[in-house]
DNA sequence: CGGTTATATAACATATACGTTATATAACCG
DNA sequence: CGGTTATATAACGTATATGTTATATAACCG
């Protein structure tokens, strides 16, 4: 799972998360997702370059503008991998009250 | 919510997930941990600091040694965050398939 | 107590991430 | 065509991540 990779990394950026808030919204420019941000033009063209690059969002070319917005691929394998955690956490919790169920008579 | 980066952060490394693949089997040592990898102990230690820093993991002592499992409250974070992006991916899906529904009777 | 086992930390090298400014590309518009 | 607008890329500095080896701590065991 190379690209889960790409796709946690991306997500672990604060700026990266926000551009995907906004992309949550609707369809943005570069220039649109500069603007909110105390960030330079090329600095927001690179997150988005690595937002692209872990799947996370798609473009298109509309004249001189390239606008964004969000891909559905890699939410899903995230949300596939963290299955596995969430059903492990499930299991163990099972188990523990089950421990704890077998301790409550014994008081 | 500045706890996301560090848990994404942490997944973002294939050992760190690797190891959590592990724990979602059950508890583990730290030796039981460095085992299956070709790293070192140390840096298998730091990983599982990293792990716990983001709340994915907690640990206990017992005598020497310190069992790892996983921790539920991190991934509970994850996909509460992840949820406004499925969210909005199924909107714009719909979205979608409300023009796709809209050209069909043009053509 | 002294040696062994389990884990953590320090010190270090190297790679990657993220920001900046300067510049390139490429479409648009008068 | 020439200027403007939208975006990408290059070059660079600095911080952080990840691994290593060497060493510290601390519990266990004979």
């Amino acid at each position: 799972m190379a690209n889960l990779d790409a796709a946690f990394s991306a997500l672990a950026d604060p700026t990266r998360r926000a551009i995907l808030a906004r992309l949550a919204l609707g369809e943005a420019t570069v220039m649109e997702l500069v603007e909110p941000f105390e960030l330079t033009q090329p600095a927001i063209s690179r997150h988005l370059k690595v937002l692209e690059g872990a799947g996370l969002i798609v473009r298109r070319a509309e004249g001189t503008k390239r606008p964004c917005r969000l891909a559905p691929t890699a939410v899903a394998e995230i949300d596939q991998w963290l299955g596995m955690l969430r059903r492990a956490l499930e299991t163990n919790y099972d188990r523990l009250d089950g421990v704890l169920a077998a301790m409550k008579p014994e008081k």
